[in-house]
DNA sequence: TAGTAACTGTCGTCCAGAAAACATAATTAA
DNA sequence: TTAATTATGTTTTCTGGACGACAGTTACTA
């Protein structure tokens, strides 16, 4: 299973050689953008490229009657925005920041010339890419041909592998996911998230408690997604 | 509307400067797949990238029960087998030849040189993925969003973009495509796309004969699609 | 040229989960 | 502190489309 699920795959910037970081540094800049604000939208030219220093950023689409579609969160370390960047394409989803965040940007030309001087980075970029597309297939996959149960609970172990704490066997996730996020990640409703929830608290493979949802029984967690389907 | 759906977006090799096409073929070497021949498998390390010279080549996966899912299929001047490549991952998709095929191979330390004497192939390789990674997640958004009849006629309008020929106003796909593999490129039942097939053609949408599909009226099916959701 | 295999057409049955509609927390704002 | 949001819990109805089961067609192949 992979770690880090619609994340990227590598801390780029802190496995490239020390002058490539710095030129890097160089050529990009700081911006900030305050909690529920949009970064760029589908039908915006995609010229840059970000990269989280802090904070979090959501990627998502809405269909036509409005229905938002999850596809992953940015958190600090990860570049987003690298899909339309060498195209010099439009945008065709959505990035807003979730929380207060910090990113460093760099534009086409400039990553164009990052990846003439260091041919590593191109290599490194397109690991990033990759598995993004790995992970998009396996999200086609899992809404075809498993039920929401088992979505649900692939999404909480996912969510406990990359944001959880854990602590004697117990994985806790300390950022607050609603149910309606939670549905809109694995395109089910609200309702049926909080159904299920407590269907698995009532079966003592979870706990909710306000701000914090800890994964009591990863084991049958993970059975139940395996035995499904 | 992107044109090439599910296949690369660009024609590599002949937008590549001479000397770097040659240097691609002399680092690339031929191989033939005969019909229903697999040529990579989950599980296998991925080291080779493949550029489809003849034939057709399903990218697929299958899921635990034995449900086929179809990601795509490639096409005489498509790559594929390019996102595990960089870190030669495993592969996590099935690539197999429906037809007989003939592919040029590159392995990932020539595939690395390769980048690293010309940038700008890098440039078009992360135009592909990033390609590959905007289909996807459109894929997704319909899987979540749109029902069977949408998925259906979004799908006939995109093989009649890629494979149809177009002949005063009827656009024909001449491709075979068997209602399993329509079904299986929208997580649909086969029963269930024979049945939307048949009312399409019913409603003077399309018309089928034996081997060819004719997109009767384009227009209807296009506003079939924008009126769902 | 039959014989087998692979497609297509059509029907019932059934159920996961969407949709709608409220009630009740729990936060946030003011 | 109170109002106004925003999140959760629950139940009831309704339907798209899966599943299973066959019969009829077409197309390989031997």
């Amino acid at each position: 299973m992979e770690r880090r699920w619609y994340l990227s795959a590598i801390d780029i910037i802190n496995e490239l050689p020390e002058n490539e970081r710095l030129f890097f540094y160089q050529k990009s800049h700081k911006k900030k953008y305050s909690k529920n604000s949009v970064i760029f939208s589908p039908g915006d030219q995609g010229n840059l490229i970000y990269y989280v220093l802090s904070g979090r950023v959501k990627i998502y689409n809405l269909s036509e009657c409005g229905k938002e579609i999850i596809y992953w969160f940015c958190q600090p370390k990860d570049f987003f925005g690298l899909a339309e960047v060498c195209g010099g394409e439009m945008r065709t989803v959505f990035a807003e920041a979730v929380e207060d965040t910090e990113v460093l940007c760099i534009n086409r030309t400039n990553f164009e010339e990052l990846i003439s001087r260091s041919p590593k980075i191109a290599v490194f970029i397109m690991r990033i890419l990759g598995s993004r597309i790995r992970q998009a297939h396996e999200t086609i996959k899992d809404l075809i041909v498993c039920d929401v149960h088992t979505r649900l609970a692939q999404l909480l172990i996912k969510l406990g592998q990359i944001c959880g704490c854990s602590h004697n066997g117990v994985i806790t996730i300390e950022k607050k996911f609603t149910h309606q996020e939670m549905a809109n990640m694995i395109g089910a409703t609200r309702t049926t998230v909080t159904e299920v929830m407590n269907e698995f608290r009532r079966n003592g493979l979870i706990e909710c408690d306000g701000s914090r949802i800890s994964i009591l029984d990863y084991a049958r967690l993970v059975k139940l997604i395996n035995f499904s389907d």
